[in-house]
DNA sequence: TCGCGGCGCTAAGAATGCGTCAAGATCGGT
DNA sequence: ACCGATCTTGACGCATTCTTAGCGCCGCGA
């Protein structure tokens, strides 16, 4: 059964939407802003994601590129903006069609259907398992094991370290480690960044003080090195 | 460089595609039917098509259908009916998208790329990386390698490295350096450059006194060359 | 030939960011 | 209401990074 998230604050759109695409088999998915879009999104792992620009908390092109980071779900854009800046501004940050409102009913689910089909002809299936050493995390169990002994996670720290994890190699910024995991109001708390770090190499590093996986990057972020 | 099939039987709008998708560097192949448009497609394997319904000899779902049969290069549609039934239609038969004339041509270089992005990124690695000698500057990791060897850069030195690696070849002046990495009030110090730029040399360049990479244009600003 | 501005280079003090520890505060289940 | 687990908050020492100043070189024009 295909998957669909749903991002709109106003919920009466949301129910015609969930109505329509329930009646076509589709299992829909719902939030209401921003971050919630991304912790369902990451949570859930949608087929495909429609999704509403003018959120209450966080910038629709900044909705796109938090999930372009790591997932390649298709992002259909709605918006009441007919300007063609907003349009090549939401392309440009990821997403892969635009529909203004009001639009038709018809259209909607035929582009919907137009991204799945793309999204599944183009890609196998995707790996759920991240190895490190003597360390694996399956992203989809949420569950570490280190040297096949489970290691329990609180919900921070497997926060932190889902999307270091699915951001393998690549550096993520501490604001971007604090959206995510904590909210958008959270930015400038660089302390917590600092506390759970330390406890979750003390929990998967071998030798914590010399990480090997979990590596800081001064003044910029943190990196995940497999 | 991107290879884009334009289908069309105005004479007219061929031309202005032609011309606006040369300019931001496309290859562009033209066919004025179908059935032309089947054999160039078969002949040439654009990376993306542009499809004009209404053509004279072929019905344009027949035309989608006939390429999807062995292709699944993106096919963006262009059409003078906003009819929901003519778009359902051709998504269905296989295109991509549907742009309605008229059209924006913002908004269709912004589907475009959205188009090349998808196919590419499904496919083959997408990867930001820019290489020079030795060097190999991955802009989405944010890591620099030296023949192999990580190189470990601060902040200040990435910010740098960075705007100059993105425009690389061209020059960037030293106020937009300033501006960028320290923020517009620091325009006027081009101290911290010459000491920034000298860390950069001796960190990346094989021969910090005789820079081959990073360039110095003489009262102008800075120059990357691969 | 001389003076001048722009650049490369070095080095030291100042400022910032990080790891660490430990003690409240909060949450959730019994 | 209690208790353990989890999250927040503050403080300290240390290392790195940023800022700033000073000196010498080079090319250019007077």
């Amino acid at each position: 059964m295909t998957r669909v998230l749903v991002v709109d604050d106003d919920p009466q759109l949301l129910r015609a939407l969930k109505i329509n695409l329930a009646a076509r088999g589709y299992t829909v998915l719902t939030a209401p802003d921003g971050t919630r879009a991304l912790h369902v999104a990451a949570h859930d792992q949608p087929d495909v994601i429609v999704l509403d620009l003018g959120l209450p908390d966080l910038d629709g092109a900044d909705v796109i590129t938090g999930l372009r980071g790591w997932s390649t779900t298709p992002i259909i854009v709605l918006s009441a903006r007919t300007d063609s800046g907003d349009k090549v501004e939401a392309l440009d940050a990821g997403a892969d069609d635009y529909v203004t409102k009001p639009f038709g009913m018809d259209e909607l689910l035929a582009r919907l259907r137009a991204a799945v089909r793309r999204a599944t002809t183009h890609s196998g299936a995707g790996e759920a398992v991240v190895h490190a050493g003597s360390l694996d995390i399956d992203l989809a169990a949420k569950q570490v094991t280190r040297d096949g002994v489970v290691v329990h996670l609180t919900p921070t720290e497997w926060g932190i370290l889902e999307l270091l994890a699915r951001h393998q190699g690549k550096l993520v910024t501490q604001r971007q480690l604090l959206a995510e995991v904590w909210g958008p109001h959270y930015r400038n708390e660089t302390n917590y960044l600092r506390v759970y770090l330390a406890q979750l190499r003390r929990k998967l590093e071998p030798d914590a003080s010399h990480p090997r996986h979990l590596v800081t990057e001064p003044g910029m972020g943190y990196r995940f090195t497999p």
